[in-house]
DNA sequence: TTGCCAAACGGAACGAAGTTCCGTACGGTC
DNA sequence: GACCGTACGGAACTTCGTTCCGTTTGGCAA
């Protein structure tokens, strides 16, 4: 995840051209595959629909987590970035922080699963953790922060504990009609204001 | 589930002897498993500890729900009976809904992997809802409606809902140091509280 | 006590899915 | 154009849930 980055270019030994064209492929079969069937998808309905072996698969996405990373990595990018836009924008910091959790919320909810496998902290989910979370974690600490500093709500909550949970409250949504996380989230929320 | 219970004793036709016996032994190589390594733990591994057939498993339990609920009957029934024991001796019901929900936190974290499988609504999940959640859903909504009723939260969140969040919010708890649910939880509680 | 039979048992067998491995193909370079 | 190492494909292996069926055995009636 750190090296064969384009840029610097020191020590990237540039993938060879079937390489680069197949991950391309596998990106946007990965895509498709999880809007259909959600994250949990098979990995040889993947490699068949991208028309590769599934050893390519493994060569390219060693785990399941690394491939879901690279195929939401724009969407956790722009949700990061818009964090101190929020803040900027918002006169409240509780109100930015609120927004922000919203967007993390309609990242989550609209992928079939992913809260799932957001979860997990087992080995094979190291790089979702780093990819994920340790993206969102400073930029979450950074709304809640500047919400406690305004006074606007009770200090001590860690920002890695509010992303996991509201992560977890995403989890199963859309799959039952009787469960919207949006309520419960608002609650949480508005538990951390100070009364 | 709803059939041989012994009491009433109508159209019960009262099963084989060894039947009996391996239910039993069951239940106790399922609880010491579980105990062990979680409720997801291998039917082989159950089968093995019990010293018969996977193939006997499935007769008395068809689908692991089943069997988590049969193993678990007995706290999920302590914790619902909580419930109007809470509500008549504390003065303010919000308390007893705090203390009620703090009980059911208590029993999903001391469960390994139990919370994961409470989200499910697939069909092979369908017993542990009916057992489960048909069984607290109404003690909660009690709970609810007496502090809506006194004017300590604002009225509207429907039990299902609150109980499947705080089943969420225990996912993955003992697995990440980093993350109490109860954090959350009370937050969550915090939240609902009237202003 | 003995014999019968349906209930119950055990575990082989099957299917789905993840993961590994290795012979083959091919892109890039000399 | 030849060479070499990267990359490929998919068969094979593993794990686990689930089903199926030949065998055993408990309960009962003769």
């Amino acid at each position: 995840m750190a090296d064969v980055e384009n840029g610097s270019g020191a020590a990237a030994p540039r993938k060879r051209a079937d390489a680069r064209r197949n991950e391309a492929t596998l990106l946007d079969a990965a895509a498709a595959a999880f809007v259909e069937s959600g994250v949990n998808v098979p990995v040889r309905d993947i490699a068949a629909r991208a028309g590769v072996g599934v050893g390519t698969i493994y060569r390219h996405f060693p785990t399941r987590a690394d491939l879901i990373v690279a195929v939401y990595r724009h969407q956790i990018e722009a949700c990061a970035g818009a964090g101190p836009v929020l803040l900027a924008e918002r006169d409240r910091p509780h109100d930015a922080l609120a927004r922000w959790i919203g967007m993390f919320v309609d990242f989550l909810v609209t992928k079939h699963g992913l809260a799932e496998v957001l979860r997990s902290d087992a080995a094979a989910f190291q790089a979702l953790h780093a990819s994920f979370i340790d993206r969102l974690v400073p930029v979450c600490r950074q709304l809640l922060e500047a919400a406690a500093a305004a006074g606007e709500i009770r200090p001590g909550l860690d920002a890695y504990e509010l992303l996991r949970g509201v992560g977890n409250l995403c989890v199963g949504a859309g799959s039952d009609p009787r469960y919207n996380p949006r309520h419960l989230v608002e609650l949480l929320i508005a538990g951390l204001r100070i009364q």
